[in-house]
DNA sequence: AGAGGAGACTTGAATCAATCAAGAAAAGCG
DNA sequence: CGCTTTTCTTGATTGATTCAAGTCTCCTCT
C-alpha cells in the first residue's frame, strides 16, 4: 500500500513544499480518517507541536487540490478529510453519533451514472452517501456519543 | 399532483399548525424548489411581510421532521430545501454555479443498496449526489454566477 | 362565542466553522 | 549562502445557524 510511503516523499512527489505542518496533518490524516478539522488540529499539535489553525486549513484546502486528500461533509456535519484517494468508494454515516465508515461500490463500475435525466448537466463524479445507525449505538454501547438524534429526513429511500 | 393541495391543508393534514409564516414558507419552497435558508426567508418576506428569520428556521425544521420537506446540503453549500419528498430521485450539482437540479434513479429500486461491506451499520437511506457542470456554466452562458470553480476533490470516480 | 393553555413567533445575543488580511518565517533555488 | 516565493502566524471578521426569554396566537374545550 501506499500508506508505507513516508509522508515526506509523498509531498515531494506532488510537488508540494515539505514543512513540519504539511507532514503533521498528512500523518494524522492517515492515521485518522474520516477527521474534522477540530481533530485534525488537535493531533497535529500533539504530534508537532503549536501550529496555527489557519495552516492546517491551508493545507488541507491545498493537498485535496493536489489530490493527496478527500473532503468529504455529509449533511449537518463539518468539513472531514481522508487521504484514500483515486479510489471508487463511498461513505456510510451514523445518523446519532456521526461516525463514517468506507464503503466499496461493487455494483459494477458505474453503477450510479444511469441516471435518467440529467438536465444536461455534465456529470464528472457521483458521490453516495449512506445513512443509518451503527453497531455501537444500536446497541446503546460504548461508543455512542451523545449527539441529538439526527432525523431521518425521509426514510425509506431505496430501501 | 399534490401541487395543488392547498397549503394550509397540507399543513393541517400532517398536524401542524397553521400559521402565517408556515403557509408561507411552504409556498415558497413549493414554488422554489432547493432554494437555500436566506432565499426562501426572502421569499416568505415578499409572500407575506416581515417574519422573523427564526420563525423560517424553525418552521423549515419542524416541517422537514414532519417529512413535509426534504432538507439536502451538497459539499459546501448551506441548507437547501424541496418539497418533492417520499419519492426515490436524487440530485445533480453543478461546480460552478451550485445549481441543484432532481434526477430520478432508475436503476432498479435499490441499485445503490448493494454496497458490499456495510461495516455492521443498519442502513435506512442512500443518498446519491452528482457532480459536474450545468449548461448554463458549459457555455459561459447568462446563468452562470462568478462562484470561485469548486474543485472537484477526485474526478473520474465512478466515470 | 370566549377563555385557557400549548405551541409558535419575535427580538437580540451567542456560537462556531471557516475565511480574510498583513506581516514574519523558512523552504528550496541558484 | 543569500534571495525569492511560498508558507505560517496572528488577529480580526464573516455568515449560517442556534440559543434564550418573553410575547403572541392558534386551537380546543366549555
Amino acid at each position: 500500500m501506499s500508506q508505507t510511503v513516508p509522508s515526506e516523499d509523498v509531498l515531494r512527489a506532488n510537488g508540494l513544499r515539505v514543512t513540519r505542518p504539511r507532514v503533521a496533518v498528512l500523518e494524522a490524516v492517515r492515521e485518522n480518517p474520516h477527521s474534522d478539522t477540530a481533530s485534525i488540529i488537535a493531533l497535529v499539535r500533539e504530534r508537532s507541536g503549536e501550529v496555527s489553525h489557519q495552516a492546517v486549513y491551508d493545507v488541507l484546502r491545498v493537498m485535496t487540490e493536489a489530490g493527496l486528500l478527500r473532503h468529504i461533509q455529509p449533511s449537518g456535519s463539518v468539513a472531514r478529510y481522508e487521504s484514500r484517494v483515486g479510489d471508487n468508494h463511498h461513505h456510510v454515516v451514523c445518523r446519532s453519533c456521526g461516525a463514517v465508515a468506507d464503503v466499496d461500490c461493487v455494483t459494477g463500475a458505474a453503477p450510479c451514472m444511469e441516471g435518467s435525466d440529467d438536465h444536461g448537466f455534465l456529470i464528472d463524479e457521483c458521490e453516495v452517501t449512506f445513512w443509518g445507525s451503527c453497531p455501537d449505538c444500536r446497541a446503546g454501547g460504548p461508543g455512542r456519543n451523545d449527539l441529538e438524534e439526527i432525523p431521518p429526513e425521509r426514510k425509506g429511500t431505496h430501501a
